[in-house]
RNA sequence: UGCCCGAUGGUGUAACGGUAGCACAGCAGACUCUGAAUCUGUUUGUCGUGGUUCAAAUCCACGUCGGGCAACCA
């Protein structure tokens, strides 16, 4: 096969500004090898935006052999928490499982920075370990486990020492409101022209703790009137008498993001630390940080894209946080929640999700993605790989007449028609069934070709069937249908090719089981939650959540929490982490396409 | 208000001075023992005004609109 008909056939290699800047880097050797990180702040759940910067950092070092550093941005103790640094790690490592797990960049427990001492100071770097697999981390001697800027705080405050010593930072002592202020005014603080021993001393004196929250901090001594903000002397160390979920006790006074941030990306190596639109007024200070302290190795530089904006959905961890506390979810991983955690429970794949990644790109334009993108490249992920089952989830009895009570037939159904090679199961037929309520209309509407009196329509996999009568009970409910079926039309049979223009599902009533099954719908009832202002708990979907009681063929009994299905004609659903021996519970991941549903609605 | 960034169909994106393409959504049809999937066709677009050029979505200027930042958060 020539060269081009395998480019042609490999699928589209994805491109974008950052990965022509790093693929113009590659093709000058510009750096021995292109490290990314993904720096999440351990205070919450990782979201599909998230996984949108997962996706770009991974795929960056898949592509181009380099790595990414997971990394804990845990500068702020006051707002972390453990719990969030191991969702952290299960959800990183349930999205780039089997795709770009060998690029994930670990170190060694415990370890911290690596000191070379030359021309005087310090050089402080933390390599990586990588090219493992999560299962073959978890079988080795030498356990490893994420990177954390809170290992750094050693390094980053003798950064903090020597910018001092440059003259290039001071201590100031004004009150937040009066910082504010002055920098708003573009106004110099009074504190500003301290000696380098002052500082020093000032500043030991912090990390001693001898001064309460919010008295003193470090700061940058930038330009005070400087037209980006940031730039008028900024904070870089503020103190916090309070633990830290790695640290302990240790510190009482924590750098800065900003501060922080730079410095964690050096001490890693990275090369493109990528985040998104907000921080690119920071980029000056985040290149100002580095290029004052006069770092002997490369520098990183930053690069910035526009976040994810899903309709009908919110984003914001602290809003999420907020459902979460309030009990408007039943947590953070409920699967109508756009966690990544409440995502994977809800029956999502990684590939659909990295599929979607891929889909929407990456530019600098903040725009609003349509949520039936996500919907697309979920339906077209489990479509390819969900088994087919029949389930009925509102129920009505059906009663073959002509069909021999206590006769049962094993009629062959196909498990997947996208890949024949998943074979075939056996489901069993018989004389009372359950069909869908919805396909069954007293009142046919027009272009309805399901089940009415006196039509006929194919169950699928079995007979054809005529609907003869409707029985109903005393409050005017149907109760049972009594139809006939034509015992010749099975598949095979002698009129198996008969057309008639509908197919139904159903399931033998003696032999099918009861499962719960909860059917989840979007969160909010509109497109964009908090437009113009709107509280976004205004507009929760009152019918998010529909449990039902289902009837399944029988087979679902031996169904697995890896595997998915589809209910034909219904949706694609997995099991729910609630289900127990007996009693299964299945979460709908999402529905089919309903051509019909819009067909009614004209 | 200051500074920064952006603008291509309904939505998200491609085109890197040379035929505006793709995906989703929509619409119409074919096929169908899933009203799914698949297949076919199709509606809709370069924010405005100037300029440079043989040629501008692309380069320049001005304007308009949108977003971000102005936390001892990240």
């Amino acid at each position: 096969m020539s060269l081009e008909n395998n480019a042609a056939a490999a699928p589209a290699a994805p491109s974008d500004f950052i990965r022509d800047i790093v693929a113009a880097h590659v093709g000058e050797h510009k750096y021995p090898r292109i490290h990314t990180r993904f720096p999440p702040e351990p205070n919450g759940y990782l979201h599909i935006g998230h996984a949108k910067s997962i996706c770009l950092n991974f795929g960056i070092a898949r592509e181009f052999g380099g790595i990414c550093n997971l990394r804990m941005d845990d500068t702020n103790p006051t707002k972390e928490d453990i719990e969030y640094v191991e969702s952290i790690q299960a959800d990183v490592n349930w999205l780039i499982g089997g795709w770009a797990e060998d690029r994930l960049g670990l170190k060694p427990h415990g370890k911290t920075p690596e000191t070379k001492t030359g021309e005087g100071k310090n050089d402080f770097f933390l390599p990586p370990v990588f090219g493992t697999s999560e299962n073959e981390r978890k079988h080795s001697d030498v356990k490893l486990e994420p990177f954390y800027a809170s290992d750094y705080f050693d390094q980053i405050y003798e950064y903090a020492v020597e910018l001092i010593k440059r003259g290039k930072a001071f201590v100031c002592d004004m009150t937040p409101d009066q910082t504010d202020e002055y920098r708003r005014n573009g106004k110099a603080s009074p504190f500003r022209d301290r000696s380098v021993a002052e500082n020093l001393d000032w500043f030991t004196r912090m990390k001693n703790g001898e001064f309460a929250d919010g008295t003193r901090v470090l700061r940058a001594k930038i330009q005070v009137d400087a037209a980006n903000v940031w730039l008028r002397d900024p904070l870089l160390y503020r103190i916090k008498h309070a633990d830290h979920h790695q640290t302990g006790g240790k510190w009482c006074i924590y750098p800065m993001y900003d501060f922080a941030h730079c410095l964690s990306d050096y001490v890693e190596g990275i090369t493109h630390s990528i985040c998104t639109l907000e921080f690119e007024v920071h980029r000056p200070l985040y290149d100002w940080i580095l290029e004052s302290l006069d770092l002997p190795r490369p520098l990183p530089h930053q690069y910035e894209f526009a976040r994810l904006s899903l309709n009908y959905t919110i984003m914001s961890k602290r809003k999420l946080m907020q459902l979460v506390q309030e009990n408007l979810v039943t947590g953070w991983d409920d699967p109508r929640m756009p966690t990544i955690s409440g995502i994977r429970r809800r029956g999502v794949t990684p590939e659909a999700l990295r599929n979607f990644a891929y889909n929407i790109g990456i530019t600098k334009y903040n725009g609003l993605t349509d949520v039936s993108v996500l919907e697309y490249a979920i339906r077209d992920d489990l479509n390819k790989r969900s088994l087919r089952r029949l389930a009925v989830l509102r129920p009505i009895k059906v009663v073959i007449t002509n069909y021999p009570a206590g006769q049962v037939e094993e009629l062959n159904a196909t498990n997947n028609p996208e890949q024949p090679e998943t074979g075939w199961r056996k489901i069993p037929f018989s004389r009372e069934l359950f069909i869908e309520r919805d396909d069954f209309a007293e009142v046919p509407p027009p272009k309805f070709f399901r089940l009415k009196p006196g039509g006929e329509v194919r169950l699928k996999y079995a007979y054809i069937i005529k609907c003869e009568e409707v029985i109903k009970d005393a409050a005017g409910n149907i109760a049972e249908l009594r139809c006939t079926a034509d015992l010749d039309s099975k598949t095979g049979g002698a009129t198996s090719a008969r057309k008639v223009k509908g197919t139904i599902h159903w399931v033998s009533a003696a032999h099918c089981v009861d499962v719960e099954v909860r059917l989840y719908d979007r969160l909010f009832t509109e497109a964009e939650p908090e437009k113009d202002g709107r509280d976004f708990k205004s507009v929760l979907n009152p019918h998010s959540l529909e449990v039902v009681t289902a009837k399944c063929e029988p087979s679902l009994k031996d169904a697995s929490a890896e595997t998915r299905y589809q209910f034909e004609r219904l949706a694609y659903f997995a099991l729910d982490l609630d289900s127990r021996p007996g009693r299964l519970v299945f979460n709908r991941t999402i529905t089919l396409k309903d051509a019909w549903a819009k067909e009614a609605k004209k």
